[in-house]
DNA sequence: TTATATTTTGAATTTCGGTGTAAATACTAA
DNA sequence: TTAGTATTTACACCGAAATTCAAAATATAA
């Protein structure tokens, strides 16, 4: 990649990212090209030399958010880790992103209708796919006879729903740290997973 | 009430009915006042008869279902069921009414950011009712030593994360029915709450 | 330095949807 | 039947916001 190629890059990088702040900030619709343009100190034609479209960054926001969850739980699926601890690892590093890079996370779980649908399509099936990796940690453990048998789907669905509605009640200034948060939400969910002893 | 004004409070209500089936079909807005008027076999004048905003309309949303949530879970809590039964059924009563009336339950849920600053305290407040309903519950358990000391706040957050994000998944077609979605959550979501035996 | 390619600007354009209103129509009660 | 009120319609206004574009500014390479 060329120099200048870069750069454009990294400034459309930035684009996004700052988009993702306002987005979580206001809703996709209340927040303007203008404000966008505005906290990047651009104007708003300059903005379009980069991107598309409106519409363009909203996905953009979604994929890279995608993107970061699943890579993420990749790392952790390829350790030795036994596979309770690979689920907890797994539900701990989901909510540090949810609460770390909030924006676009918040973005990602919470604007999902505002896609179009084409690129809604896209953004399904990655989110399928992470799914899929913790359904199956459930499964095996079903398998091993480590969990009791139960709908492993359903069981992931409460996992997400939980871990997904933090950004609509979290606040920096809790008397939760995000670590003690996420142990204690890992505990909470997988403990009914486990037979009783 | 005369026979007028009865007639004129249903056809709002209906009013109301469409939209939030619109609004979360669609989000707020993407739904505009001529769907919900084309819908309704209105034009768009003529709902301006029965309400002063679409703003308005959004908030009628937000406080129907609010009530009916507030509404159910007052009359559980006015039996004389042990706690543990009461939560229960807490649970599977606010479950049935998000897959029940998906719409408009899936409008209070999903689209709060989209409610103009004063709209949105009345409705913050009364979420705030509700789920304090759920943690007085879990924190009496705790006194009582049914189940384990724990933040009953966070608690009740992944509790009701759970059940919030059920209309981004549910389908009618799904394998399993409302009542058995129910009682699985249910059984989930308190079971971590016991003390092991 | 000069020519060329890239980037930025700011204004102009366009589109769309919420809202206001005056006139038309339908309904109710006497 | 009629007067008066309730309801509906049709249309126009207005602002907001996305997008386009031609020209200006800036950077790069020769």
């Amino acid at each position: 990649m060329s120099f200048r190629e870069e750069r454009a890059a990294e400034r459309k990088k930035n684009i996004i990212k700052v988009a993702a702040k306002l987005f979580s900030e206001k809703g996709y619709h209340d927040a303007t090209l203008e404000d966008i343009a505005r906290n990047l100190k651009y104007t708003k034609g300059s903005i379009y030399y980069y991107i598309n479209s409106k519409q363009e960054l909203l996905f953009q926001c979604h994929e890279l958010a995608m993107d970061m969850l699943i890579n993420r739980m990749e790392e952790i699926l390829a350790t030795d880790w036994p596979l309770e601890v690979k689920l907890r690892e797994g539900i701990k590093a989901h909510i540090e992103m949810v609460v770390g890079e909030m924006s676009l996370v918040t973005v990602a779980l919470g604007q999902e209708f505002e896609l179009e649908e084409d690129y809604r399509q896209i953004i399904v099936a990655k989110r399928d796919r992470y799914e899929r990796y913790f359904r199956r940690l459930v499964d095996e453990g079903i398998e091993k006879g480590i969990f009791r048998p139960l709908p492993s789907k359903m069981a992931v669905f409460i996992i997400m729903g939980a871990i997904n509605w933090i950004p609509r009640w979290y606040s920096e200034k809790g008397s939760m740290s995000k670590e003690e948060i996420a142990g204690f939400f890992a505990d909470y969910l997988v403990r009914p997973l486990f037979k009783k002893d």
